[in-house]
RNA sequence: UCCCCGAUAGCUCAGCUGGUAGAGCAGCGGACUGUUAAUCCGCGUGUCCCUGGUUCGAGUCCAGGUCGGGGAGCCA
């Protein structure tokens, strides 16, 4: 738990507006809208392919202004409320448009030889033209020449424009395209030592596919509880980006590090019987005749299941909490990664975490250092120490410290978020606490031989305040103990009988731990709140979008 | 469930001890051949969250409610 002076921007913390996202140029359901009589050397061969959806009516060339059904076309950007906007289906065979438009675009490529490039990959054709696909993020004008900022989801990239390069309209019609109209643009990639990319595209042609008007994320600030509403167009911005691509990484990661290490991915199910732990409160759903099921809050008892399989499992997927929790460091739905091995300790689980650990901390920064400077602020400085072996502190020599630092901590009780903060300050990598006192933990946990007031559990508590990311420890193996424990946590022992055939059928000492995602995200991003480690947060009050 | 804070223009906010609201950005029009949240000039914008109360008069004070933010407990 974590109550600590969050790191990251503070509560009421401003986010820049524009926006990235990947896909590729699809989903088209507007008519282009083309430049009248382009660059001489770019003629749009304003051709389509003997349009199926000849409703259109759009299949003559070069249009002055055409008027289709429901769809107005416009040469310059004087009639935008006509513009269909907010009608973009409508009258339109989508799936045949959209067919039509991606045949069209192949036309283009063919008949002008231009390479389709991703944006990030503008470098390798210096000096070449080439068509790039996007979203216009940004744009600025200064009398005979406009910078368009295009993105395409792998980068942003300056599209300048001359007066003298392009036609007059089409040179008009780019100073008055709105945020986020989708287009296409051909051009000269040069170099240029003014650009961020270090390339910047001397523009000869721009295709609009759609014009938007009133993007609801401005190159300004905004409050979190908007953006979280716009969190479908949120997910453009660069910062969003950033955060996604590490999230993206780190799931990678997760899968490498196992794959490496000759773990199998057993994935768990999400509909459960009953609460596995007998703590949390869970979400209830109808089952069919049987009455009630849950959604899962842990895979943990499945990858004990699969660790007597294959040795070594593990699992990743959604998890589910119905607390009524509000912080910033809870969601109602949250990714975890949930290792189990067979013949393992708590000594080696804490090994295997460590490394666990260190190995996503340092790929993210092998992939995304830039990144996280230059657009998430992190100091990264903080990361590098990230490294085996880990501190490790018992929580009885927990609580000591915490008494000697003044706080009114004693034996027995769990630590609260501003002890975890101020436990995790006194070093500069993440701590491992381990052997908690039994009754604080869940029934499986095997208790210390060497003192049975301790359970075999550990926690690793990550730095500057982001609290614990990661809960295991070794479990129970005999079958007998465990049998006791279930009857005296009240747990319905029918849910649990296959459960304990696995410590009928060759038992042995096992161990593991889960790890949860977002709040590993958010660490290594440096973030103020888990929410935006996700693409759509679920949380207490908040379904949508 | 409990505690604290907030709600004013499309967005972010200001609005003092009560006198019917104003900045920046966005939008629109114009200027500018190197802009980087471009700049400069001009234009428009309001159920001040809702209901009731106090008052000559409420964005402002009071009560209740709604929604949002943060925290506690519990967890990853």
């Amino acid at each position: 738990m974590v109550a600590p002076p969050p790191p990251g921007p503070q509560a009421g913390e401003r986010v820049e507006g524009p926006h990235l996202r990947p896909t590729g140029a699809q989903a088209v359901c507007q008519l282009p809208l083309r430049a009248q009589a382009p660059h001489p050397v770019h003629l749009h061969p304003d051709v389509h392919p003997p349009a199926g959806g000849g409703a259109q009516g759009v299949t003559h060339p070069r249009p002055p202004a055409v008027q289709g059904e429901g769809v107005d076309l416009h040469p310059d950007g004087g009639a935008r409320k006509a513009n269909g906007l907010h009608h973009p289906g409508k009258g339109l065979g989508a799936t045949v448009e959209q067919a039509d438009r991606l045949h069209d675009l192949g036309v283009y490529r063919a008949a002008m030889s231009l390479p389709v490039i991703r944006i990030a990959e503008a470098g390798k054709y210096e000096g070449q033209d080439v068509e790039l696909r996007g979203w216009l993020y940004n744009k600025r004008s200064s009398g005979k020449l406009h910078f368009l900022q295009v993105r395409d989801g792998s980068a942003i990239i300056q599209a300048v424009l001359f007066k003298g390069d392009v036609t007059p309209e089409l040179f008009e019609r780019a100073d008055k395209l709105g945020q986020e109209t989708s287009l296409i643009v051909r051009g000269t990639v040069k170099a240029d030592r003014r650009s961020a990319l270090g390339f910047e595209l001397g523009v000869k042609d721009v295709q609009v596919i759609q014009e938007a008007r009133d993007y609801p994320i401005t190159p300004k600030e905004h409050g979190v509880a908007y953006l979280m509403e716009h969190r479908h167009l949120w997910l453009r911005s660069s910062r969003q980006h950033v955060i996604l691509r590490v999230r993206h990484t780190i799931e990678k990661a997760i899968r490498d590090f196992f794959d490496q290490d000759g773990f199998t991915l057993v994935d768990a199910p999400i509909f459960t019987p009953a609460a596995c732990e007998g703590t949390s409160t869970l979400f209830e759903v109808p089952y069919f005749d049987m009455g009630k099921a849950y959604l899962t809050q842990s895979g943990q008892l499945y990858m004990e299941a699969a660790a007597m399989a294959f040795g070594k499992a593990y699992c990743f997927g959604p998890t589910f909490r119905a607390e009524k929790s509000k912080t910033r460091r809870h969601l109602t739905e949250f990714w975890m990664v949930e290792p189990e091995v067979a013949f393992m300790s708590l000594e080696e689980d804490m090994v295997l975490a460590e490394r666990f650990i260190s190995f996503i901390v340092q790929r993210v920064l092998e992939k995304h250092e830039k990144e996280l400077v230059d657009v998430l602020e992190r100091d990264v400085s903080k990361l590098k120490n990230v490294v085996p072996p880990f501190p490790r502190i018992t929580y009885t020599e927990a609580i000591e410290y915490l008494q000697k630092a003044g706080h009114p901590a004693k034996w027995g009780d769990d630590f609260g978020g501003d002890e975890e903060t101020v436990l995790a300050n006194q070093f500069d990598r993440p701590v491992i606490v381990h052997r908690y006192p039994a009754e604080m933990k869940a029934f499986y946990f095997r208790h210390d031989p060497a003192n049975p007031q301790v359970a075999l559990g550990m926690d690793v508590l990550a730095p500057e305040g982001y609290g614990e990311i990661i809960g295991g420890g070794e479990r129970e193996s005999d079958m007998a103990t465990l049998e006791d424990r279930i009857q005296k946590h009240n747990l319905p022992m029918d849910a649990f009988k296959w459960y304990l055939d696995l410590r009928r059928y060759g038992t042995v000492p096992h161990a593991g731990f889960g790890l949860g995602v977002e709040r590993t995200v958010a660490w290594v991003c440096g973030l103020h709140h888990v929410r935006e480690t996700i693409p759509f947060a679920r949380m207490m009050e908040r379904i949508t979008p």
